[in-house]
Formats: structure tokens, C-alpha cells, sequence
RNA sequence: GGGCCGGUAGUUCAGUCUGGAAUGAAUGCCUGACUUGCACUCAGGAGGCCGCGGGUUCAAAUCCCGCCCGGUCCA
């Protein structure tokens, strides 16, 4: 999409004019700016087409050096004397949110409740600091020196203008920034420059503000009131502030050190330096390239790699090795940061979704770490971390052991990798040289990626020691990708009913108020496609949840129409019935299959349960990843970063019937989305991100609370019997427990219980010996075995030696059957141990194995020599068998089903033989 | 959610495409000989439900289908 541009008006506020600031075009960057510098001429932003450097590196503008806390405090208590209520920060994982996985922006707390209007907010005019993460900035960590950061605090204040009651608009918010910046932290006022921008993203849109001192830009004021649609910008009834305060970039603007991870990690990075030994480093040279760093698109490469060099005196490859160790240094403060903060909030490393993402980030961490000769020292740096932060995030420390916990075990499943990736780089470089090729196909360097995880610079490293070359051509992950297009889109279903039933009142669901009511009475408001029927109320659960919709039957006319589903579309439900509809407008009585909804209940409370005893049992990054209940059984899946043992389930098991013994009470309310939030936090989410402004909190006292749609039990105690039938891992990092209720629990037990019977009748021991008594059994069944084929070994050695060979010219040949043999081992046995006494033999042993004849076939050495061809005799008697044969040319067999031809199968052979040993001359 | 790779002695793997003896290889283990050093050397030996279940075939580690387990890439 075309970078689109706002006309003049909509930056120019009357604090501009007040001011006197004048708006200027950059040459540079073709980009407008306002400033109190009136022959000011390029816009004084550090970019890539180098409108200006950093001139704060040594020579810090505010009036006092502030850490990353201070700057966050100040800020937070500056918009807070101004009439905005603080806010605590949010999860970094975007758990109320369906469209992404991460918090990257301060707004994403917000949206799309609070923006869209469904739901107020929680506070408005409000502030806060708010974590962030972007991975999609990993690339430039480290190399920009801490302009680009994986995690970083986004100050916001916000305020949401409805259109009958305005907060405030433009004007203030940009008087806002200009007193925080000039009055509060000192800076001078005609070091502040505004640069207009477009902002666009999360499908709204808006005219921003861009602020810039010495070079850096510090925050974007976005003026959002455009949704997104089809590429139009279509005006949104509410207009909000949307502010986004780098508070590392204050910091580090503030303490002018040469980069923002020193100002933000101080003594972290530090450590990390010591530990790498590379705590000698020329700071002035640093700061020279500092100064530069805001003009680096990306890393140092190319021509900005030159430049920066001629300009510090050195060759370009001289500065990348100096720089290269201590831009490691950066990202691995940084990522190690992210890190904790997303292990914290129970992000297990996995192969699918935010998991996915950690376990990226994690590998690269440890590819730098590698780099920096520091990859032992993980878990030390993290816990470095976990204590700085864990001051203001006291969630890292209790954290604290799992993170460490499961970044072990992912870095010990990445060094497996590795490993296995080696050896078999190794085998291929040796089939190579075996070849003759001195180079990997670039079809075998993508395979080694996409199937085994290693990218070509790990395949390099192994391939070039041993001579062999590895070139990873342009176009390598175009290559890569190409083998995943297939993947089918999925088309996102449109309920068309959905406008069908717009114009109805929602359906009154019975089942909230009295989960116990089995038989009701309604109108029925509509009628569609002769079998869908629409009431005023209902009892029938729609589907949803992982709960299936109820059943029963729907009474009219003096007769009785089977509901077989019943579903929520829009606010309406829909009964979907099997033996005609009513009339619209009639009354119907209505009555649930409630034996089957009781197990439903029981199963969808026995899955709160289990949940619950997981993270007693796991900890807590367990999380819910998906649910479905049924009659006879229900499924739970939860994240965890190793296989479940079966003492981890017993333990589970064991917990989760607790809670039913307890007889807990079960508790249903309706809240407010932000007092749920505030008394339970976000856990509530298990199922994933609900809509609406007031939700459904499901509680079993103190056992677990979640967010949930679900009919429930009214106390623990009538799931009966929990039991837990089998575990399963569906991805890597999430397990699936699998369990019935009630008497179906009772079932699953008694059918364990009659296997085991019958096992131990079958074996005649009792069941407490079963065990010693299989282990007895398989250890002499393998004795035996091995007997067994000793055995037939003598008797086909003594076999060959007993049956009479024939002398056809100058060679011993054995024809003939053997019949004291019950497989084809003893054929091939005996063929062979016959052509083992010479190599003037020649042996064809048949033999009737079961349903089929069956021919072994050997060939000693000279006979090979004037061309007998064991392979060859196998096929034509394995024709005449009606069966085949094959094999090499000294050995052959062949069979088939017509066992009463073997002898003629045999004389055949024969015949072949002597005609082809008398002919040949000596 | 989708794609790809893999499962064979205790371990790391050949063999699978093209069905026909697992004399499999290396390493580790046991026994003996030789030796006081570095991956000692030499001789001998034990060790396999070829992941599980079906199917095709005279014959399956090998081909087909289903399942289980592990790895990996993409969204």
C-alpha cells in the first residue's frame, strides 16, 4: 500500500502558532516538519538518508540523568498530576486478544473493546507504562545501538473522545508532550521538532506526530480516527489519543550514554561484557559511531558500513570485527529481557504460535551467546535480569525457577538438534566426497532447513572443515517457502442465517439461570428453512466452548420434534429439528435429553478441575489451549514444555478428585470485563479471548476461575469420579489429558480392571505375579527363539552333509526336499551350509512351508564362474510354483502357492543344470 | 492448523528407491592374549518382535493403509 499523506490542517494545532513554529519540508527525506528554528533546514531526525546524526551521544539534553525506572516514575506522575488515572501494565501476552499474540503497543490494552466503543474505559483521561514486545524489530536489535528494542516501555497517555463527550484532542496533547519534555525533564524548547507522519496499524489509522530531540525520535503522538476498510480510511465515531512515549529512549537521551542498552542495562550489560571479555572496549570510538548509529537502516553493512568507518579512520572489515561482538552483547541483553518476561507469563517454547516465536528467540540467543563463547552463562544472565526487573514486575521472581526451568530444557533440545545436525551433515559431506562433488546441492541445503532445522551457515561450518562448499544462494528461503505453498487458505465461514435472525430479540438463555431446568415453555419467533426454529427462550445449550450443543425434543400440535443441535448465531439460537417445525408464533414446550447434559455439565467442571490440578502439579505456564467436552469423555489440552510422566498424571488425577471430594461450591456471575480482570487477573482466559462488555466468570472457589460460557455442576461433588484415560502430545509444549466423569469414570476403571483379569487368566498367574510372570515369559520366549534357530542351524549343517549329492561333470550337486523343516531358514541353511563345503557346489533344497512350496538356492564359486546364475534357476521354478523368484547370483530363492509341482519344479531345475554344466567345456 | 524428515543391536547409524540370508557397520559391553601412558593393540563372544496394527505378495525392515513416538519448517 502507497504511503498515503494527511494535508496541513490536520497537523497544525494552535500551540504551532503560539509558539512560533514553522513548518518546514526536509529535503532529505521529503517528509514535513514543524520547528521553533526558523532557517532550520533538514528535519533533524538520524535517518537512513542522513537528515542529521545523534547529537546527544556525551551531551545529554535534559537537565539530569534518569534510569529507565525514574523516567517511567516521572512520566507516569506527570500525566497523573494532569488529571490521568495510572493504569498498571498489562501481560505482554495478548491473551484478551484473538488477532495477535503479543503486546506491542500500549493501545493493544484497548483494543478492540474500548476502541470500538463496546466497553468504556477503564479510566479516561488514563496513563501508563505498558511492556511491549516486537519481534519484528529482532533483525535491528544491537546493530542500531538501542534505537530498535524486542522489549521496551511504551508510555501512553490516552484518551477516548466519544462524540457527544470529548476529552481532549490534538492541541492538548501535543502542549502535553511539550511541557513533559521542556518543563519537566529540562530539555530546551526549540530542540523539540515535530514531524508529521501517518500512522496505520491493528486496522486503524490516523494522522501523527513524530517528536524528535537531537536526532532521536522519542515518541509518536497518534491522532487515531480512521478504521481501515478495504483500503479506505473510513471516519470512527470514537476519536482516540493514542501516545506511544519511548521510556528507554528518554532514558537513554537523558544520560547521553553512546547506547540505549548501557542506559537501560547498566550493569547487566556490564556482566555480559566481563563474561565475553570484551570489557576493554574504545569508548571513544563508540561514541563516534553512536553518533552515526541513527542513520544505519539496519545493521552496519554496505555503504553505511564504509562511510562510518572512513569516518572513525578504519578499514570497514576492522570496525565490523570490533563492533560485531558488542552489538551480540546488545541483542543478548535485550532478547534475555523478552525472554524472562514471556516465560514469565507462561509462554511455553513450542512449534506453534507465540510459542513458536520464544523458541526463535531463544535459538538465536543462543546462537549469539555461542558467538560471544558465553552460551553456559544463560541462566545466569537471565537471572540477572529477573532480579532487576523483578523490582518493578514482581511476577518475574515468582517465575523465576520455570523460566530458568524451560529455557534449560529448550537449550538443551536446540544443542540436540545440533547435534543430530551434524552427524548427519557429516554422513552427506562424506557421500559427497565418495562422489567426487565438492559442493552441497542447494536442494539438500533447503531440506537440511525446513526438515531438520539447520540453516546454511550451521551447515557450512561443518561442511567447509572437512572441504566440501556450501553456497547459499539468493533465493534460499523463496526456496524454502516454496515448499509450503501448498498449504490450503481456510475459508473463514460466513453464517448466512446471521441476517436472517438480525432483527430478533436475543433468545433468553434459561440454562444461565437455572442450570438444573430440565422442561420450559416459549413462543417461537421464527421458523427458517422449514427446521430451524428461533424461540423467545430457551434451554438448549448452543454449542460452544468445547461444549456440544443440548438435545431433546421441542412438543406442538400434540406431538414431538427431535432438537438434534441448537446453535448461537448472533444473539439468537437456533434449534435445528429432525421431525418438523412449529407454526411461528405458537406456544412450545421444550425439554432437554438431561442425562445427556448432566455429564456435559459434570465433564465441563471436571475440565475446570483437571486444569486446575495441572498447574497445582506443572506450575504456572500451564495454560488451556483448546477443550471439548463430551458424554462419555473430555479432553483438555494445556501447555507444558516436557511429555507428562504417568506420575505427573497420577498426580492429576489424584489432585482433580480432590477437589470433587471437597465438594467445592460452584459459582457462577456476570462482571464487568475490567472488575473481573482486576480481581482474578488474566488467567480468567483460559479459553481464549471473550467478547463483550460483561463476562462470565465461572468460579470453583479458589480451585480455579476462568472466563467461560459453559453450564456447570453446582458443586464439585456430583462429577462423581474423575479418571484420567490417556495423556497425548499433540504439538511440541502442549499435552492432552483425556478423562470421563461420573459412572462412564467407573466404566473406563472396570475395563482396566477386566483386561487385567483376563490377562492373568490367560497367563494362569495371579494379578499381583503378572508382571514378573510376563517378564519370565518374554525372557524364555527369547531363549528359545535363539535355541530354535541353533538348532535348525545343526540340522541343516547335518542335513547337507546326509542327503547324497549328484556328480554332474566335475561338480557336486545337491537336489532335492528336505522335510523335517517348518520354515524357509532351514532351506536357506541348509543350501548354504552344502555350498560352504566346496566351491564346486551347487544346491537347490525345496521344501513346503505352510500353504506354499518354497525353493533355496546356492551357488558356489566356480560355478558362478562358467555363469550358473542362482537368481535365474529361482525364477523359472518359482514360475512353475505359479509363484517368482529372485535373488543375486549366488543366492536365490523362490516359492509358490502349487506345493504339488515342487518335485517338477526340482527335476526342472535339474534338467537346467546339467545343460548348462555338460556344455560348457572345461 | 499445514508441510517435510525420521523410528533397525545398549548408543550412533547402513540397508528401504529397485521386496529375496540382518555372515549388517562403528562404538560400547563380556572373555582371553598382549601391554603400564595418547580413542592401546589383537583374537573370540554376547547383544535385534527392523515402532505398533492391518493389507498386497510365493516372499515385507523394504511396497500400500491406519496408528503411536520423536524431530523440523511455515502461518
Amino acid at each position: 500500500m502507497r504511503k498515503k499523506r494527511f494535508p496541513k490542517k490536520e497537523y497544525h494545532v494552535p500551540f504551532f502558532d503560539e509558539e512560533d513554529y514553522v513548518r518546514k519540508l526536509c529535503p532529505k527525506c521529503r517528509e514535513h516538519f514543524w520547528t521553533q528554528i526558523q532557517d532550520m533546514e533538514t528535519c533533524g531526525e538520524a535517518t537512513p538518508e542522513g537528515c542529521a546524526s545523534y547529537t546527544f551521544i556525551n551531551r545529554p539534553p535534559t537537565r539530569k540523568p534518569y534510569s529507565l525506572k525514574e523516567m517511567r516514575e516521572t512520566f507516569l506522575s506527570f500525566f497523573e498530576k494532569r488529571g490521568h488515572a495510572r493504569m498498571k501494565p498489562y501481560p505482554v501476552v495478548a491473551r484478551w486478544r484473538d488477532d495477535l499474540y503479543l503486546t506491542s503497543a500500549s493501545i493493544v490494552d484497548f483494543q478492540p473493546y474500548v476502541t470500538n466503543g463496546i466497553v468504556p474505559p477503564p479510566a479516561n483521561p488514563l496513563v501508563i507504562s505498558q511492556p511491549c514486545i516486537r519481534l519484528v524489530d529482532i533483525d535491528n536489535t544491537g546493530p542500531t545501538f538501542g534505537r530498535h528494542l524486542t522489549i521496551f516501555e511504551m508510555g501512553g497517555h490516552h484518551a477516548f473522545n466519544y462524540p457527544d463527550s470529548a476529552v481532549y484532542w490534538k492541541d492538548a496533547t501535543v502542549r502535553y508532550h511539550h511541557e513533559f519534555v521542556t518543563k519537566e525533564l529540562g530539555i530546551p524548547s526549540k530542540e523539540v521538532i515535530y514531524k508529521e507522519d501517518v500512522w496505520s496499524g491493528g486496522g486503524n489509522a490516523g494522522p501523527d506526530l513524530e517528536t524528535i530531540v537531537r536526532g532521536l525520535e522519542l515518541a509518536t503522538l497518534v491522532f487515531m480516527k480512521f478504521k481501515v476498510f478495504d483500503g479506505e480510511f473510513v471516519e470512527l465515531p470514537i476519536r482516540t489519543v493514542d501516545t506511544g512515549y519511548g521510556m528507554e529512549r528518554y532514558a537513554w537521551i537523558s544520560q547521553g550514554v553512546i547506547s540505549g542498552f548501557h542506559a537501560i542495562y547498566g550493569p547487566i550489560l556490564d556482566r555480559i561484557f566481563q563474561m565475553a571479555d570484551i570489557d576493554h572496549v574504545d569508548f571513544k570510538l563508540l561514541a563516534e559511531v553512536a553518533k552515526l548509529s541513527g542513520t544505519f537502516g539496519k545493521s552496519l553493512r554496505g555503504s553505511s558500513q564504509r562511510k562510518v568507518a572512513e569516518h572513525v579512520g578504519l578499514k570497514a572489515h576492522e570496525l565490523a570485527e570490533i563492533l560485531l561482538p558488542i552489538e551480540n552483547a546488545f541483542a543478548v541483553a535485550d532478547h534475555t529481557k523478552s525472554l524472562s518476561f514471556m516465560l514469565a507469563e507462561g509462554v511455553v517454547p513450542s512449534n506453534v504460535q507465540e510459542g513458536y516465536l520464544t523458541r526463535l528467540m531463544i535459538r538465536r540467543t543462543y546462537r549469539l551467546l555461542k558467538a560471544l563463547g558465553i552460551e553456559n552463562r544463560l541462566d545466569e544472565i537471565i537471572d540477572l535480569q529477573i532480579r532487576e526487573w523483578g523490582k518493578d514486575f514482581p511476577h518475574l521472581e515468582d517465575m523465576q525457577n520455570e523460566i530458568i526451568e524451560m529455557l534449560l530444557v529448550e537449550q538443551q533440545k536446540f544443542e540436540d538438534t545440533l547435534k543430530r545436525g551434524a552427524q548427519l551433515v557429516e554422513r552427506i559431506v562424506n557421500d559427497l566426497k565418495r562422489k567426487g562433488k565438492k559442493r552441497i546441492p542447494t536442494e539438500t541445503l533447503v531440506e537440511l532447513y525446513d526438515s531438520h532445522g539447520l540453516p546454511p551457515e550451521v551447515v557450512r561450518d561443518s561442511a567447509e572443515k572437512e572441504g566440501v562448499q556450501v553456497k547459499k544462494t539468493e533465493d534460499f528461503y523463496k526456496m524454502v517457502a516454496e515448499r509450503h505453498l501448498e498449504a490450503p487458505q481456510k475459508t473463514v465461514l460466513v453464517d448466512e442465517r446471521a441476517n436472517l435472525v438480525a432483527d430478533l430479540p436475543e433468545t433468553r438463555m434459561l440454562y444461565y439461570e437455572d442450570a438444573y431446568l430440565t422442561e420450559f415453555h416459549s413462543r417461537v419467533l421464527r421458523v427458517l428453512d422449514r427446521n430451524q426454529v428461533v424461540l423467545e427462550q430457551t434451554n438448549f445449550y448452543p454449542e460452544g466452548g468445547g461444549q456440544p450443543g443440548d438435545t431433546g425434543f421441542l412438543e406442538f400440535d400434540g406431538r414431538k420434534s427431535k432438537v438434534v443441535d441448537a446453535q448461537k448465531v448472533g444473539k439468537v439460537i437456533i434449534h435445528i429439528l429432525k421431525n418438523g417445525a412449529p407454526q411461528e408464533g405458537i406456544l412450545v414446550k421444550g425439554s432437554i435429553d438431561w442425562q445427556r447434559r448432566s455429564y456435559l455439565m459434570r465433564a465441563h467442571t471436571a475440565t475446570h478441575l483437571v486444569m486446575g490440578a495441572a498447574r497445582r502439579v506443572l506450575g504456572q505456564h500451564v495454560w488451556q489451549t483448546g477443550t471439548q467436552k463430551n458424554v462419555e469423555q473430555a479432553r483438555l489440552d494445556i501447555s507444558h514444555y516436557r511429555r507428562l510422566t504417568p506420575q505427573e498424571t497420577d498426580k492429576i488425577e489424584a489432585l482433580a478428585n480432590q477437589a470433587v471430594i471437597d465438594m467445592i461450591p460452584v459459582v457462577t456471575e456476570w462482571l464487568p470485563r475490567d472488575e473481573a480482570e482486576a480481581s482474578y487477573g488474566f488467567r480468567l482466559y483460559q479459553g481464549g479471548a471473550v467478547p463483550g462488555k460483561k463476562i462470565r466468570v465461572v468460579k470453583v472457589d479458589d480451585w480455579e476461575v476462568e472466563a467461560c460460557a459453559g453450564t456447570h455442576i453446582k458443586n464439585t461433588g456430583e462429577v462423581g469420579f474423575i479418571k484420567i484415560l490417556h495423556t497425548a502430545r499433540i504439538q511440541d509444549g502442549v499435552e492432552r489429558l483425556v478423562y470421563s466423569t461420573g459412572r462412564y469414570a467407573v466404566e473406563a476403571s472396570q475395563r482396566n480392571g477386566k483386561l487385567l483379569r483376563k490377562l492373568s487368566e490367560t497367563l494362569d498367574a495371579p494379578l499381583e505375579k503378572l508382571l514378573p510372570t510376563t517378564k519370565r515369559l518374554l525372557r524364555e520366549w527369547k531363549e528359545m527363539r535363539r535355541e530354535k534357530e541353533r538348532l535348525q542351524k545343526t540340522l541343516a549343517a547335518k542335513g547337507a552333509t546326509s542327503l547324497q549329492p549328484q556328480k554332474i561333470s566335475e561338480f557336486n550337486v545337491l537336489i532335492g526336499t528336505v522335510d523335517w523343516i517348518s520354515d524357509e531358514q532351514g532351506l536357506i541353511s541348509t543350501s548354504n551350509e552344502f555350498v560352504k563345503t566346496g566351491a564346486n557346489t551347487i544346491a537347490v533344497v525345496g521344501g513346503v512351508i505352510g500353504d506354499n512350496a518354497r525353493i533355496a538356492i546356492s551357488v558356489g564359486r566356480n560355478a558362478i564362474d562358467i555363469g550358473v546364475t542362482a537368481s535365474e534357476i529361482a525364477s523359472a521354478s518359482g514360475a512353475l510354483l505359479g509363484g517368482g523368484g529372485s535373488g543375486t547370483r549366488s543366492f536365490a530363492q523362490a516359492g509358490g502357492p502349487q506345493k504339488s509341482r515342487l518335485h517338477e519344479a526340482l527335476s526342472r531345475a535339474e534338467e537346467d543344470l546339467k545343460i548348462k554344466l555338460m556344455k560348457k567345456p572345461k
